[in-house]
RNA sequence: GGCGCGUUCGUCUAUCGGUUAGGACACGGCCCUCUCAAGGCUGAAAGACGGGUUCGAUUCCCGUACGCGCUACCA
């Protein structure tokens, strides 16, 4: 038997950071096992199902890596789709989902009531198999003991989550239900509905919530419960994907950055952790800085080029080259790609602001002369490089008797406008001698 | 209220009944240093509570507390 799993959200503007981890769980099982993975659209809450929410999704899933091999194209629900079990949106199913209520009714396991459709739902209580959670035995609720039939189908002839879901995951051959714990408690509901449709149930596993770092739930405004912030922020794909195999399961030997590969060939479904874990988006940057210094020139360069330009700066006066070069210097720090703009956007003006706290400090009338002498040295050094720039500002500083620092601090607000940045000497040389001796001699002529 | 699931440092986790309860992120200190990082060294930091079972429980069982989910003609 081989495996068919499937994740299937329902688009309402935003792929939760739960949603998405339920989809890279059942990803990796489906390329753990040579499975198939597929993606359905649980579009039937008629009210606000928009093309776009369902671009909202597809874009997450294809940000993260997520490869679905059957499913939606295109967030158009008419559009077909690739694979064979199609359609993938549920707002296309309603001939089917009909066709079995018939069948249903046939059988007599449901009957029409106030204009709905109910089940009859057995009145002894369901075992739940789980793949995470182990064997769940769930008994009737006070209010199921006094009725425990529940619509199938509503008045005004939509079919219900229950129904649908479990005929898609039948129809679809679905192998195994891995989705999230929100769900075990209905699944009594769905084995039932399997039953009566005279199918075996697939096996089911269910994952753990992410909770806010406070233990709340998460809601949609909550910082980092949308996948959408981390597109936004800059984070690298594949950290946010590491970080996400990371909630919930583990490899052995206490690994954290783990290439998906190995994770591929090591993930299975029993090791989940059955506890809800805690979003703490500190673990994520720091996964993000470690991907960023691990990746290559080229691949960072792609990814910090159009963050720039996301963020409004004007890179068309500059050079490939000279871009490349900045953009060199930038890499090891790990910025969020969010950030990289106000971290080096001093590459890419030639109208330097200078931070005003450091201004205070650091263009003082003191200062002034060693920098002149500094311009001075600067305006005729050779090569303009930064080993020849950092041991020519050293010797300048030793002739002045002052320290390096008193040197070093004037010049890198005059050229940045900032007190952090890149390393001063590789970021002269990138600027150039015409660009560091103009912003020095803008410095020096506030420093009076 | 009923039903279900869960509970190890602040957070993510390791531990197949016997460990000085380990690692990572974050945090503190020191070193390095052109800023910020990175890196090295180092510090503080955990078994919810109460009962069992056992020679011995973080680990197995029960209860309590707390958290989360479900309890819809939402998904």
């Amino acid at each position: 038997m081989t495996v068919r799993v499937r994740f299937a959200p329902s688009p309402t503007g935003y792929l939760h950071i739960g949603g998405a981890r339920t989809a890279l769980f059942n990803w990796l099982y489906a390329r753990h096992t040579g499975g198939t993975f597929v993606l359905r659209i649980e579009d039937t809450d008629t009210a606000r199902n928009t093309q776009e929410a369902v671009d909202v999704i597809l874009d997450g899933l294809r940000w993260l890596g997520l490869d679905w091999d059957e499913g939606p194209e295109s967030g158009s629900a008419t559009e077909a789709g690739k694979g064979s079990f199609g359609p993938y949106f549920q707002s296309q199913r309603m001939a089917i989902y009909r066709k079995r209520v018939e069948e249903l009714k046939a059988k007599d396991l449901a009957y029409e009531h106030e204009g709905a459709v109910k089940f009859r739902m057995p009145r002894e209580p369901i075992l739940i198999p789980d793949q995470v959670v182990g064997d769940v035995t769930r008994e009737l609720t006070d209010r199921e003991q006094a009725d425990p039939d529940f619509v199938i189908v509503r008045s005004d002839g939509q079919p219900v989550f229950h129904l649908t879901n479990v005929v898609d995951d039948l129809e679809m051959q679905i192998t195994h239900v891995i989705r999230g714990e929100d769900h075990l408690s209905n699944t009594a509901k769905h084995i039932a509905l399997f039953r009566a449709f005279g199918a075996e149930p697939p096996k089911y596993a269910h994952i753990p919530l992410i909770l806010n770092i406070d233990g709340s739930k998460m809601s949609k405004r909550d910082t980092g419960a949308s996948m959408t912030n981390y597109i936004e922020e800059g984070y690298a794909p594949e950290a946010v994907v590491n970080y996400l195999f990371l909630l919930g399961w583990s490899p052995k030997g206490n690994r954290e950055i783990v290439p998906l590969p190995e994770v591929v060939d090591m993930f299975d479904l029993p090791q989940i952790l059955r506890h809800n874990a805690r979003l703490d988006l500190t673990k994520p940057q720091w996964m993000h800085a470690e991907y960023v210094r691990a990746m290559s020139q080229e691949r960072f360069n792609d990814l910090a080029i159009r963050a720039l330009k996301k963020s409004g700066l004007d890179m068309s006066p500059y050079s490939a080259d000279y871009i490349h070069a900045a953009m060199a210097t930038c890499k090891e720090k790990g910025k969020l790609f969010s950030e990289l703009a106000g971290f080096a956007g001093f590459y890419f003006t030639e109208t330097v602001e200078f931070d005003p706290e450091a201004a205070k400090k650091d263009f003082v009338p003191a200062n002034k002369p060693p920098l002149q002498k500094l311009r001075e040295v600067y305006a005729t050094v050779n090569p303009f490089d930064a080993a020849t720039l950092e041991s020519t500002l050293k010797n300048c500083a030793k002739e002045l008797g002052v320290k390096a620092g008193v040197l070093i601090h004037p010049t890198r607000l005059a050229c940045t406008g900032k007190t952090i940045g890149p390393s001063l000497y590789h970021l002269l040389e990138v600027l150039g001698r015409e660009r560091v001796l103009a912003r020095l001699d803008r410095a020096i002529s506030q420093m009076s």
